[in-house]
DNA sequence: TGACCATTATGGTCTGACCATACCGGTCAG
DNA sequence: CTGACCGGTATGGTCAGACCATAATGGTCA
């Protein structure tokens, strides 16, 4: 037996609460009837359930807990979101997308009216592997990621930094199973790499935010397309 | 004696290691050794260390915990940070503020593209309050929030809400003691919510985009020179 | 000097108990 | 019959102590 007892109550629970399972503000069993059912000790029980409150799913209080609204729930609920089904809600996606194109963004404005020249010389690099032309989607995302990573430590903003990393870390997982349905248009990736690279050039702050607004509406399409193609073969198992 | 032992401990520790008390990858002592100095049990110290971990700001492993770097830690630490002179560090407000009006430009663009008519009036009557001369500033501060926070539901995108909130109840405590040293520009303000109405009433997005930034501009300065104005006096007291 | 191994220390888990309090029932006065 | 009151019970919160697997440590030996 794995040792990761809690793990396991835990996710039991996060995954009846997000599939609806449990309602908003409903009782939850407590944790002694919870210790029974999945045969762990209380203290099992008690990690989970503070895990389940660490996510802003459930909130505890003596008396017994309740399940809390999914508007107030932690920024890590996302993670689990996306893993519900074996392929990630598209709608979900494009969310966590259009977030992370807005704080890349902003960074990218703030890097070029913070960076000292040395410093925007170093995000430039990042940006020239993308300038020419490519085939390897792999080494493409893999720039790509370098790049906005550049422009965030550039812009020192810790608050934006900490809410991308933890929205990447939190996609990245499940878009893996997507890798080989993701179609990228290289070309028109590589126009707007140019067009950042002049816009850097020239500390054009409304440059800047167009190209990278742009690349990311790019990956936003492109996720979404993949995640329709690989969708479709699912429902085409079962025709009529 | 209160029975928070554990938030006492955590707090200690986070406190040490934000002002930099354990240096990043350094070993934090043992649970066992902790438990002796707080006088608690090695279960108090236990939840406090995880308390630590989901914060991100240690990681926990067999054979020792170590600090872990600030970049990789959860957002959550910014209220931690926020809190750790009696007046807030100016530059991390403002970062949190560029952060939240970015996503708020974010929230109204999609609110534009996705509300109907009538989730369109429900937003513009939030504007309203905004467009008539006022003088209350809690009661703008309320208006503010009210409309963000209307434009942030009816965007139907859960990231931006989660984070907008994560980040609200962080800063929100931190900026109480500054409210006698807030001055709102009441008038660009009312300059701005007619703009951003007109914008609205017409579903033009970039107008709508830079109202927003415009305001979140304006809360910026807002909040810089509050602290501006609550620091002087401190540094005063010594003049020379 | 270097690799190997036994000792030690550490985090991870489990058991069981006690406490303060919220919840729920019956009881009794009005 | 209705209401407030009060006790029992269940719940979460905490504490204590023990055992286990494993990483860190230091000595030993080739």
């Amino acid at each position: 037996m794995t040792p990761r007892k809690h793990e396991e109550i835990a996710d039991s629970l996060t995954h009846d609460i997000l599939v609806g399972q449990y309602r908003c503000g409903e009782r939850l069993p407590s944790e002694r009837d919870l210790a029974v059912r999945f045969d762990a000790n209380r203290g099992a029980v008690r990690e989970a359930m503070k895990k389940l409150e660490q996510l802003g799913l459930a909130s505890i209080q003596p008396g017994g807990a309740r399940v809390a609204p999914l508007q107030e729930a932690s920024l890590d609920v996302i993670g689990h979101m996306l893993a519900l089904g074996e392929v990630p809600d598209e709608d979900l996606v494009d969310q966590v997308l259009q977030v992370l194109g807005s704080l890349a963004a902003l960074a990218a404005e703030s890097a070029v009216a913070r960076a000292s020249d040395a410093e925007l010389a170093a995000i430039r690099a990042r940006v020239r592997p993308l300038m020419q032309t490519q085939t390897d989607r792999a080494a493409h995302a893999e720039a790509r990621f370098a790049m906005v990573a550049a422009m965030m430590e550039a812009s020192g903003n810790l608050v934006c930094r900490l809410i991308a990393r933890s929205l990447l870390l939190q996609l990245a997982p499940r878009m893996v199973p997507l890798e080989g349905h993701v179609v990228v248009d290289f070309d028109t990736h590589r126009d707007l790499a140019r067009q950042l690279d002049g816009a850097l050039a020239e500390r054009d702050s409304a440059a800047v935010r167009a190209a990278i607004q742009a690349m990311a509406r790019l990956n936003r399409d492109s996720a979404r397309r993949a995640i329709d193609a690989i969708r479709a073969p699912q429902a085409e198992v079962y025709p009529q």
